[in-house]
DNA sequence: ATTTTTATGTTAAACGATTGACATATTTCA
DNA sequence: TGAAATATGTCAATCGTTTAACATAAAAAT
């Protein structure tokens, strides 16, 4: 049904060894001959089998991303931005929703070993080192130490929380809380809890620590968050995300809480959704799209060159604060 | 470097037919040879080439998803949907952000062509119905018909926005405006449109249209939004979608417009994300979850059966209304 | 007029896996 | 004991494309 090269060479009365070297550009062509053979090609719609091109050794120009999943406006974004520039550079993406399910991550990993993928990006970080390691593909991993074999992308959480802490003292906040994503060891978002944690104890103010967790229901985080504002009476939070910030800013609001006189919030990521329908939330920004451009390049470096030694084994993107009405002075 | 069959067999001790034949189940195998097979293929981590199956005719098991954009929450969650239903069938999925570009969506489709995907979602529809029916391809579209070839799968939009424009009706709105993203001609979004037209007429009220382009920076649309709010002063707004819908409240607020005493708001797609983060927002919902099922069904008993006639060319799921604060009885 | 260069064709092997045809050997069952 | 069923092997073709080797012929350069 459909057009293969030897129907192209047929119509355009070439051997289907010289529509290859067109297709190709190899060796000695008449400007007539490519002619005749592009126009054979639009003629019948053709489009060379990648498949059949890739197991005679070319690139399949195809990568494996892989991410707790998409539904969450960070990482919807960052794969968003991840698939545009790799289509500008010719290259596909296999997405995998891997949540946090380790089975699932490893399943997905031999499918994309299966589907001859020249490349991984990994976002969600399930699995241990040792599963990457054996691979022999090159890997880029996005915010989590994997080996160090693997380049790391991330933003610079630590100096974001840090950012974000200082924005609630300088705010002259008394009682500041760290609201957070519960962290696995070894998560980027330790490093965010860290600074916090660092931060106030430069400060010799007790670090306070309340945490979600990520598969909780809304309920139940509601719930968490209630009991903090009731019982404890921060004046002041600090939240791993912004998602959380606004599950504390709804909250607040539900309790009469007036932000930011009673109460001020700062969350983290700064995606373009919450810039745009919640600019009032001062937040601490991630980079996007120099992140995705970042994994992306390394990673087709990787590609280009498996060989070669790893520059960089960790790049680590300058985050921005973003300081508005949630932390203002009251 | 990787793992092939020959070395599977090698280290089996059988020859290459005989993996072949473990692998795919074929033919007299004794329970001794498949077990040192297996065997085999664990010690060696071994992946069976999927390209190298599919020229011989096998499916690839690979769909693309043509979508605007997964960044925004609604194709977020939906493309998530879908991934997930994919993978549990044994499916994977390319996704292509198509944006609004037809030139785009165009090579997309090319891309998806020579990669031999079994089959496509489409749910950007910058192209025009011929393109999509000349490539023999099993398609689903989500939303917009493509052909006559190509079953869709939507919400009932049309209903949709009769409950909401309803609802506003009940809350006692006296002048309802629709304000939504500026529709081509073809978009499902007309049909929200046309509910709120024909429900207005029929009450022998005056429909009052206002549109910002998806295009247009936020500041435009908050200038349009405003304009609308200030000038008009309209008592309840429709909106084509819940981000838009945001917006007209936050624009709301920053005019010290009371909602629901003022102004009553209602949204349309009724996403996890705000139904969590806007559980204030009426809006209605659509099913994102069974839409994704319809979708992946339908498309893989096309591919199941590529020249089986259509059982349905339209298939329209039933959306609800979530009825909240913003259009509640003041 | 002769050598290069350019242009194209023929043929065949290769990528990794599948599969049919055929041969052979062992087991099982009448 | 002999036929049927079971188990495995060898060989070769196939999928669509690429590419090296070789041959040939026309055009260009010497």
């Amino acid at each position: 049904m459909k057009a293969k090269l030897a129907d192209v060479a047929k119509l355009a009365g070439v051997s289907v060894t010289t529509a290859s070297r067109v297709i190709n550009n190899h060796g000695y062509l008449s400007e007539a001959t490519k002619a005749k053979v592009f126009q054979a090609m639009k003629e019948l719609n053709y489009q060379p089998n990648s498949l059949a091109r890739s197991l005679q050794g070319k690139k399949l120009q195809l990568v494996g991303l892989i991410f707790p999943g998409i539904a969450n406006p960070f990482f919807g974004e960052l794969t968003e931005q991840i698939e545009t520039k790799l289509f500008t550079r010719g290259y596909k993406a296999i997405i995998c929703n891997a949540g946090r399910d380790k089975e699932k991550e490893r399943e997905y990993i031999k499918m994309l070993m299966a589907n001859q993928v020249d490349g991984i990006i990994a976002g969600a970080h399930n699995l241990g080192i040792e599963e990457y390691n054996k691979l022999g593909l090159p890997i880029v991993s996005f915010d989590r130490k994997l080996s160090d074999q693997v380049p790391i992308i991330s933003s610079d959480n630590y100096h974001g929380s840090q950012m974000a802490t200082e924005e609630l003292v300088k705010a002259g906040c008394q009682k500041i809380f760290f609201m957070g994503n519960s962290n696995q060891k070894g998560n980027p978002t330790d490093l965010r809890l860290q600074a916090y944690c660092d931060l106030m104890a430069s400060l010799k103010r007790e670090s306070q620590v309340r945490s979600i967790a990520f598969s909780d229901s809304v309920l139940l985080k509601q719930l968490t968050i209630h009991k903090m504002l009731e019982i404890d009476q921060p004046d002041g939070v600090v939240c791993s995300d912004d998602l959380t910030a606004l599950l504390v800013l709804n909250e607040a609001r539900n309790m009469g809480l007036k932000v930011p006189q009673d109460l001020k919030v700062i969350g983290f990521d700064g995606t373009t959704l919450i810039q745009t329908y919640h600019p009032e939330l001062s937040t601490i920004i991630q980079p996007i799209g120099d992140l995705a451009e970042a994994l992306v390049r390394v990673l087709l470096e990787r590609i280009a060159q498996p060989e070669a030694a790893l520059e960089e084994t960790s790049y680590i993107l300058p985050v921005s604060l973003k300081s508005s009405q949630t932390t203002q002075v009251a």
